[in-house]
DNA sequence: ACGGTGCTGGAGCGCCTGCTCCATGATGAC
DNA sequence: GTCATCATGGAGCAGGCGCTCCAGCACCGT
């Protein structure tokens, strides 16, 4: 087949997702990807129709990402159940604090940003959440069953929302600039809390 | 003096916050706002300046009343540390859902789309936060003063943190269409957790 | 009554940006 | 080697918006 595509997708999406994060959806503009990543705005429009079709590819793929980002952590780690939810908020504190422009998380701040706008950035993000509440929640059960904590069945599953929860509450206080060491103490707080002991 | 102001500050202000609070600073012209409240943009400029500047006037207000909010609760209600804790997670709730259109809080929304632009809207929250963790804080002394928990004095200040924290995060899991019912479900988990109460 | 002060709000300017169009040339089939 | 195909990207269009300007008028002090 002749004309095949001849603009790298993974650079311009990584270059598309830099600026949409950095300076959010409406401050950017397609001429910005378009010259920081090389690649002419017409190429992109046939690419995606649209600077939402752009974003939407950008996000997913971001969502996919910290899902995936979640279950490395929760997967990799082998020890008790107290040191598997300290050892997820401290990678998460570790990583939203990586940034030293704070810049928080793509997948939040685009909901808060457009939620109300485009439902599919809701749709897509709180698919995102379940996936990571489910990871967490399967430890959860796991720590149950190994006999290291007794919460009855019926909560099971709002305790691993609740640690998802704690975990992007921690993004959002990093957002706002709160130090890494203050993260870290109430992290440290909250995840003994989380694993129902008693500091 | 002649030439009195003619319009109605807290009116505009109002009409503002609903549209910022709505549609995000970005989508919000000042002819939106011009329009709801009536009151001719010439105005508008002549006493804010700027579209930045309204917006960082409805923006402080906004979490004053936010602060307020928060004092209120906790100062009002009477009873024993997990109480006070499950009462201030569940009026959260009752708030931020009482909104169909599940719209979230105006000063996360903004963080999340201004924080990287506008420092003054960094300052304000993280100003506002602090004095919600002071409420809180002051609420989990006197909860240690009772003997109603124990924790080590270097963890009060942390806890209080925590619980705002988790209150944030319930609004941000409300803002991506979360039922009412499962909210209340980890929220009251939450809350047992905070008040360090096996569940 | 009267005059002047300064608020008011509609009209308009200039800029930005999402999107379209099209001449170009690289590509692959034959 | 030749040709048809189609991605490419710069130029341009149309609409929206922040902000300014100014003629008019409501208000208050005298």
């Amino acid at each position: 087949m002749a004309g095949t595509r001849r603009f790298d997708e993974h650079t311009l999406l990584d270059c598309a997702q830099e600026t949409f994060w950095v300076n959010g959806y409406d401050q950017t503009s397609i001429e910005d990807i378009s010259l920081l990543s090389g690649v002419g705005n017409g190429s992109i429009y046939a690419a995606y129709g649209s600077k939402l079709g752009l974003f939407l590819a950008v996000f997913s793929r971001y969502c996919e990402g910290r899902v995936t980002f979640v279950d490395g952590i929760v997967t990799a780690h082998h020890g008790d159940f107290e040191s598997a939810v300290a050892n997820y908020l401290d990678k998460v504190v570790a990583d939203c604090t990586s940034f030293e422009d704070r810049r928080g998380c793509l997948m939040l701040n685009s909901v808060a940003e457009l939620g109300t706008r485009f439902p599919e950035v809701l749709a897509i993000s709180s698919r995102a959440v379940s996936r990571m509440e489910d990871v967490v929640t399967v430890r959860v059960a796991q720590g149950i069953e190994d006999g290291e904590l007794s919460i009855s069945s019926a909560e099971i599953e709002p305790l691993g929302a609740h640690i998802v929860l704690v975990s992007q509450g921690l993004i959002n206080l990093s957002r706002i600039g709160t130090p890494v060491e203050r993260l870290r103490g109430i992290a440290t707080l909250s995840g003994r809390l989380s694993a129902l002991q008693a500091a």
